[in-house]
DNA sequence: GCCA
DNA sequence: CAGTACG
DNA sequence: TGGCCGTTACTG
């Protein structure tokens, strides 16, 4: 397949001459390659220490499979890049700003740690805990672009100058064993300009989409057959049953060689399933390291509004989580549902970086801007939009100063959000979220003295889902009879609050709202609750949650407690802070006609159960959600798939294959 | 960004 | 209404 | 080329 002979079989004394080390850093643009023969381009320069990018805005040689200079502008605009052609002569100009940063915006330079804060929020009865000040990875200045000198093999290394120079020069260079100059095969000299107005992503323009093509081709091919082990004649590598690759034929030497025989394809992806919900997705799948990065540009998209971009990447994620082998070619990504090249690449780049990482993940660690952006969405009742309101409009960068300046402004869950920022940020490990659950149900058979049977709790979320440390804690209180579940939360809850146990109700939901009511009407008529609608049912509680039992007994160090009692003699009689943890607890309550759904709706992960909506509502025209299945006509009848169910597992399992699911386990819906 |  | 939350 | 979970439910 190779157009490209640059890999020698029988590359016995010079495998690495020449040495592009001193080459300034080198894209190689995939246009009208094959991205089998782009791989092996890429990993010759790789295996001579060229400075390979992925990162084309890093790149200032560019090597493409083109000889005209205003294809190359082309194919430079359509990836970004922006340039004007410049004379062979004329001197180079110095640019670079990386990435302009905000305009310095005089913050006072220490924090002073606000006794404001706690004295402010009292307003619903927060208890003044200390601030929620603590350190906080601040952001660190943007490092000047250190673009290291380095001799040039062309002088073309200057700071805004891109060469892109034909294919062909490797392919001597490579036959030479020696570096040649680029100039005979130079076929655009370019400085980089700024883009014009806004960085608009303009029009794919036709040879972009050419490129996709060739790759297009690559993915059927990849589906159909796995893709063919190199021209490496012996071995046929015989179709093996299951995942477990024969053992790989050494080939003593080249180890970057894929002379492996390719994995049999699950059946999911030969038969092209693209919704989560049908897949086995383990919690620690084989390319969990890989997706790690991808997490991080999903995450990046977050932050930059780019919400179908979002949606995207959790499909590309999904789909990797759910495939059984580690990746072993980038090919291999383009037959999954939900993988087209863009994830292919980034894949090649990750397998060929240093450290296995990408490029624009790492943006996530080294950009202030997103950093703080994502410092503030990690504050509870603060979303993508207001984190950046916060950043971009009043110019806060730190958590800090949110308290300092913003304080008042802010809602109350945001405050309590910001007041607990390190707490919930906490894992909580199982043991302590069964404890929860425990105590919650203890609360609820307590409020329910007469209920006959026990009220059930099921401890769904990231919990069921088998994770060591969960980031809250998700709980389904159900029973039998409705008037048993009928107000129920608010029972709990207040029975938790005397306790001690919930410190802030968070937001209460109310399930049925007044659209239910015609969903069941026959419940309406049957309950004892006949007067019209009961608004006062509700059903899920996101609450704050600490134990309210610690040792606040001072004999241990009995005597002098020099240290503290400067400022709190009045609040210390006999209470001491509790020192326990905050959690975010969400209490659910769900009837048990349809606790089925609520179990099944409240334990896959984000991406799973969105793809369960829209699978329900592609194959059946139905509309999924946790408190039931209902038709999509208008009036929605009930579908009651769980019927006859005898425990919520059953009644799970019976929506499961009701919906068309088959059975999978709590563990296997970890789509991330 | 991917797919029907 | 926009914004956020839940899985 | 349009659609991407939810006619979610709550807060302010």
């Amino acid at each position: 397949m190779s157009e490209h002979t640059a890999s020698s079989p029988t590359n016995d004394e010079v495998d690495s001459s020449p040495d592009f080390l001193s080459c300034p850093p080198i894209f190689v643009l995939p246009t009208h390659l094959s991205l089998e023969s782009l791989h092996e381009i890429e990993e010759d320069l790789v295996k001579r220490n060229a400075r390979l990018t992925y990162d084309i805005s890093e790149a200032r040689l560019i090597l493409g499979k083109i000889g005209q200079e205003k294809r190359a502008a082309l194919e430079l605009r359509s990836r970004g890049v922006w340039t004007e052609p410049i004379s062979k002569y004329e001197p180079p100009t110095k640019r670079r700003r990386v990435e302009a940063q905000e305009p310095v915006k005089s913050a006072r330079q220490d924090d002073i740690i606000d006794l404001s804060t706690e004295t402010e929020d009292e307003e619903d009865g927060m208890r003044s805990r200390h601030g929620p000040s603590r350190h906080l990875n601040r952001p660190k200045p943007p490092s000047a672009s250190a673009s290291t000198p380095h001799p040039s093999i062309a002088s073309s290394d200057q700071s805004d100058v891109i060469s892109v120079v034909k294919l062909d020069w490797l392919n001597q260079c490579l036959q030479a064993q020696e570096l040649l100059s680029i100039e005979p095969y130079l076929v655009y000299l370019a400085r980089q300009i700024p883009s014009p107005a806004k960085p608009q992503p303009n029009q794919p323009t036709k040879t972009t989409t050419k490129s996709a093509d060739i790759l297009q081709r690559a993915k059927q091919d990849a589906v159909l057959q796995p893709p063919p082990p190199p021209p490496t004649h012996n071995h046929h590598s015989r179709t093996h049953t299951t995942h477990q690759p024969p053992p790989l034929p050494q080939t003593t030497t080249s180890e970057h060689d894929e002379v492996v025989s390719p994995h049999s394809p699950p059946p999911w992806v030969k038969n092209n399933i693209i919704y989560a919900c049908l897949r086995s997705t383990p919690l620690h799948p084989p390319n969990e390291d890989f997706i790690n990065q991808l997490l991080k540009i999903r995450h990046i998209r977050e932050l930059t509004l780019d919400e179908i971009g979002v949606r995207a990447y959790s499909t590309s994620i999904a789909a990797i989580a759910a495939y059984p082998h580690e990746i072993r070619r980038s090919s291999e990504i383009l037959s999954l549902p939900g993988c087209d090249t863009k994830i292919a690449n980034l894949f090649h780049e990750y397998q060929h970086s240093a450290n296995h990482t990408l490029a624009t993940a790492n943006e996530l660690d080294i950009s202030p801007s997103l950093q703080t952006l994502h410092t503030f969405t990690n504050i509870w009742g603060v979303g993508t939009k207001t984190a950046r309101d916060f950043h971009y409009n009043h110019n806060w960068t730190t958590l800090d100063d949110i308290i300092e300046h913003g304080w008042p402004t802010l809602s109350r869950v945001q405050q309590i959000g910001l007041k607990y920022y390190d707490e919930f940020l906490q894992g909580i490990p199982r043991p302590e979220t069964s404890h929860i659950a425990a105590i919650v149900t203890k609360h609820a058979n307590r409020v329910r003295p007469d209920a006959g049977t026990p009220i059930q709790c099921a401890i769904v979320g990231g919990y069921r889902r088998g994770k060591p440390l969960c980031g809250d804690v998700d709980l389904i209180l159900t029973h039998r009879d409705e008037h048993i579940t009928k107000n129920l939360v608010v029972d709990v809850v207040a029975s938790l609050e005397s306790e001690g146990w919930i410190t802030h109700t968070l937001v209460l939901h109310l399930m049925h709202s007044q659209r239910d009511q015609q969903t069941l009407p026959y419940r309406a008529s049957d309950d004892s609750t006949a007067p019209g609608k009961n608004f006062d049912t509700l059903d899920k509680a996101l609450v704050v949650w600490q134990d309210p039992h610690f040792d606040d007994s001072d004999h241990h160090h009995h005597h002098s407690h020099a240290d503290t009692d400067s400022e709190e003699e009045k609040t210390r009689q006999k209470r001491k802070r509790n020192p326990n943890i905050h959690h975010r607890v969400d209490i659910i309550v769900s009837p048990w006609r349809t606790v089925g759904c609520a179990v099944l709706g409240w334990t896959g992960d984000k991406t799973f159960e969105r793809d369960l909506r829209r699978y329900v509502k592609k194959t059946h025209g139905w509309k999924f959600d946790s408190s039931g299945v209902r038709e999509r006509t208008t009036g929605g009848q009930v579908v009651d798939l769980e019927a006859g169910g005898e425990t919520w597992e059953e009644r799970e399992r019976l929506v499961m294959q009701g919906l068309g699911l088959g059975w999978r386990d709590p563990e296997e819906r970890c789509t991330r």
